[in-house]
DNA sequence: CGTCATTGTGTATAATTTACGGTTTCATTG
DNA sequence: CAATGAAACCGTAAATTATACACAATGACG
């Protein structure tokens, strides 16, 4: 089957089986080596880079549909999916010189609407547990670190911008270190993400001796060793106390 | 013309020329006689109340849509605006049992999707300001104590909860007293605002002390006579300041 | 004129934030 | 093997903010 038929019949599904002029853009956040990174599609034989995305069935909830559409690129069944903005401006995008940049063979089907409105969804998920997957419209699937993007499709640029704010200002009341740090990580580790999500650098003693005062950590008995300097101890989230922590507003970092 | 005649019209006019299956939403937030309000329609021969709402023409932007419609309920031309919710379960609500409160003489025309999903956006006006006016569909638009909601058709209940709880949660970096209290307030009517909204008593003295020492408030030379205690003086906002106060985040009231 | 209750200004204490110091400890280097 | 450098952690001190509560001023009412 040719990468036109594919299309063609793509297009023919999404037509039939999918909400009409709705679709969903996903920021899937991981945290990997100091530095917080979004998951990219390239475009088929180019060099052009969007957020992964997609259409609603049409008997499915949004959010299952964001789900599904997440589990596709990632391989995890469940993972931390919040909406953060609906994208629908009447002219998005230049759609001219999307489509030349996208190099399609061809442009939609019969029945295609004249602009498409989409829901911005945020993920957060544990780097290390990520299995990126390409669809069959794109060559790679590969993260990216939020401070140093590719050229980017559409508006995806600005939905990233946008992510990333809500990011910023859930910091207090969504459960975003708990989501993004593996399962065993150290507090200078854990600093390291404020500091991405904040943009600014936080003090290592005041932000150690906040974060443990929180009780939302364990400490475990293990260290990691093979650095340089002192070995830092390895903690892990204490989910029912995070989750009370969120409730009761003692999270202060914003 | 016939009220089934103009139910006619607009269906078709809907089909035609708005976005098909996305609708919106709208939780209108107003102040008074210190109790926080929504705005609701009754519709037409019934005694069932819903939100204020519509759909979005194919040329306009999903924000001037909705704008749109406040401006046609509320005769604002201004007036704070936000997204928060879009409401894509698969099945929202029971639709026999709403075709059957609605009374309505004609189910929708051809052409009308299965299903619609909806942006719910909320806004904050000035109560004083605010004209409620109906529209052909509906008999009566009235203000409601958001604590004493009547029986609300669709999922519309559920719609003014995430809202509320979105109005709180973003009580510190949106300008939530800016846009509700009258041009001119004394500081216990403020914090009377502020009670509705986190749903929780705070302290009088310390409610005065912080307030005033946010600098967002300029107290006028004027006092609000006729009570029957000390008669408390009168201020307004200091725009500029309160943006300013949102952007460094010296709000700290959630 | 006395009473009641709201408003506004205030003090005291506790909690949190911010700034910074010093010890421990680990790999690397000579 | 000792010295070195720096990260990690535990700590103190001062400033700021939050919380609890007191009391004087003041206005309508009886």
């Amino acid at each position: 089957m040719t990468y036109i038929d594919q299309l063609k019949a793509y297009y023919e599904r999404v037509t039939e089986e999918c909400v009409s002029g709705l679709s969903l853009d996903c920021v899937i956040f991981g945290f990997h080596d100091t530095r917080l990174k979004v998951l990219l599609l390239k475009w088929k034989d180019t060099n052009e880079w969007s957020l992964p995305g997609g259409f609603i069935y049409k008997t499915e909830s949004v959010d299952t549909a964001a789900g599904r559409v997440l589990r596709e690129r990632t391989g995890l069944d469940q993972l931390f999916l919040q909406q953060f903005h609906l994208f629908g401006d009447a002219v998005r995008y230049d759609t001219d010189d999307t489509w030349q940049r996208l190099k399609m063979p061809m442009k939609y089907g019969v029945n295609w609407p004249d602009r498409t409105i989409s829901m911005g969804y945020y993920a957060l998920v544990d780097y290390t547990k990520v299995t990126p997957a390409v669809d069959f419209m794109s060559d790679e699937c590969c993260w990216w670190d939020v401070a140093d993007l590719p050229s980017l499709l559409y508006d995806h640029r600005h939905i990233i911008d946008v992510a990333l704010k809500t990011l910023r200002l859930q910091l207090n009341w969504q459960p975003i270190g708990l989501n993004l740090m593996p399962e065993k990580f150290t507090i200078p580790e854990l600093q390291r993400l404020y500091e991405a999500v904040l943009d600014r650098s936080l003090d290592a003693r005041n932000f150690h001796k906040k974060i443990t005062g929180l009780n939302i950590l364990t400490r475990l008995d293990e260290r990691r060793t093979g650095g340089a300097h002192k070995s830092p101890y390895l903690y892990q989230f204490d989910e029912v106390n995070y989750q009370k922590a969120l409730i009761n507003g003692s999270l202060n970092f914003v």
